[in-house]
DNA sequence: TCTGGGGTCCTAGGACCC
DNA sequence: TCTGGGGTCCTAGGACCC
């Protein structure tokens, strides 16, 4: 019955900013924020101030005077972590990455080779803390999600296991929001009924169905490929001129269609998403007889989309960003092009693979067919969107 | 002075088919 | 002419996660 912990949740501890003090050794033990108009990530020195991922950069040295604002170094941060796997993958060949810097191991085929799965989750830690020199904080459970808890409660660089008799007494006194799927409003929901731990959740109602993922004993497996592959740009408040529209959706339409073909996908229903000035946001989607990959068919659609939306929310004159993405992806085999008659199709499908390959050796700002300038304004550095892709 | 960009999953209603 | 039920696909919106 109950059955030996197995599962390892690992996760780096305030992973971008530890990279930043292990690559200069003078901001170790400061507060540490990566990041400059938006703090993408914080170090442990900074949390405690109340410095978070996400927070505006003002606001963070309000908070922190002392402060210290690094640039981020994106590939540096994806070789890392890269390392940090093949770690795990040394002691099973079971390791889902389910982001850039966290992962969970299923350990039950190791435990006769490295020991238990505490012992490896030790092991684990030290040689990423000796060989890399980066923290991970480890949780050991029976299931993904107990696993995953363990990790959190673990930070920052611990290792905590939960014995399969050990855990209620570990989950009750716990927030609710440290259970998977909570977020800000299913909280402020149970808070206005007064249910603020896991111990009054299992009291509720709803004890069964929040508590459900706790002991489904889901497989770790390899992560699958994406569902979907989008793009999406923010910018200040401003009328929806059809010029601007058309240089924006371009762009995103470009970059989308580009890993699209990258990967030999498309897909056949795409979805346009405006968020309006004071944060409402709507999406408009359709879903097309044949998979798109081409930028420019997808800058039209994409641009008819974004019209029709805009005409049905008229109450709303202005937006602040835009975002398409494309979904119901298929496989599509490399065409040959003397298959290809002297169509439209045909004509983008050329144009768009001298330019992917055009691309490939001079880098993508080298051509295009967004506006250079537009293309040069985008806040955020192509480097760190690459690292939020999922693989295709 | 209010926060970026990449995703997943769930729900609910409507259209359509058998 | 009115009736029922189930399944699938599509669209819109929302919550959540990293």
């Amino acid at each position: 019955m109950a059955r030996v912990p197995t599962i390892l949740h690992a996760d780096l501890d305030a992973f971008y900013a530890s990279v930043e003090q292990l690559r200069c050794p003078e901001l170790r033990g400061r507060p540490v924020a990566v990041g400059g108009g938006v703090v993408l990530a914080a170090s442990y020195e900074a949390k405690r101030y109340g410095v978070s991922g996400g927070m505006a950069g003002w606001r963070a040295r309000q908070l922190c005077p002392d402060l210290v604002f690094v640039g981020g170094h994106f590939c540096e941060y994806q070789r890392l972590a890269d390392e940090v796997m093949a770690v795990f993958a040394d002691f099973t060949p079971h390791v889902q990455r389910i982001s850039i810097d966290e992962a969970f191991l299923d350990v039950a085929g190791s435990v006769h080779l490295f020991g238990s799965a505490e012992r490896i989750g030790r092991d684990i830690r030290a040689r990423v803390r000796t060989e890399i020199g980066l923290p991970v904080s480890v949780g050991v459970a029976r299931t993904k999600s107990l696993a995953k808890i363990a990790s959190q409660a673990a930070k920052p660089d611990g290792l905590l296991v939960v014995p399969p008799d050990g855990e209620r007494e570990f989950l009750l006194p716990l927030p609710v929001d440290v259970l998977w799927g909570v977020g800000p409003a299913t909280r402020a929901k149970f808070a206005a009924r007064g249910i603020h731990t896991v111990a009054q959740l299992a009291e509720s109602p709803w004890a069964e169905q929040a508590l459900a993922p706790l002991v489904d004993a889901r497989p770790v497996r390899k992560g699958g490929r994406a569902g979907s592959v989008g793009a999406q740009s923010a910018f200040a408040r401003a009328f929806p001129t059809d010029d601007l529209l058309a240089s924006v959706l371009g762009h995103l339409a470009d970059r989308v269609a580009c890993r699209l073909r990258a990967k030999n996908r498309a897909g056949r229903t795409v979805t346009v998403r405006i968020r309006f000035a004071g944060a409402r946001a709507i999406t408009h989607a359709r879903t097309l007889p044949d998979p798109v990959a081409a930028t420019l068919t997808l800058t039209e659609i994409a641009l008819q989309l974004a019209r029709e939306g805009l005409a049905r929310h008229r109450e709303n004159p202005q937006i602040s960003l835009l975002a398409i993405s494309v979904s119901k992806l298929v496989d599509q085999p490399a065409v040959q092009l003397d298959l290809l008659g002297p169509d439209t199709y045909s004509a983008r499908w050329t144009l768009d693979h001298s330019i992917d390959a055009v691309r490939s050796r001079f880098g993508r700002r080298a051509v295009g067919y967004a506006r250079p300038a537009l293309a040069a304004a985008t806040s955020v550095p192509d480097e760190f969107r690459q690292l939020a892709e999922h693989e295709l």
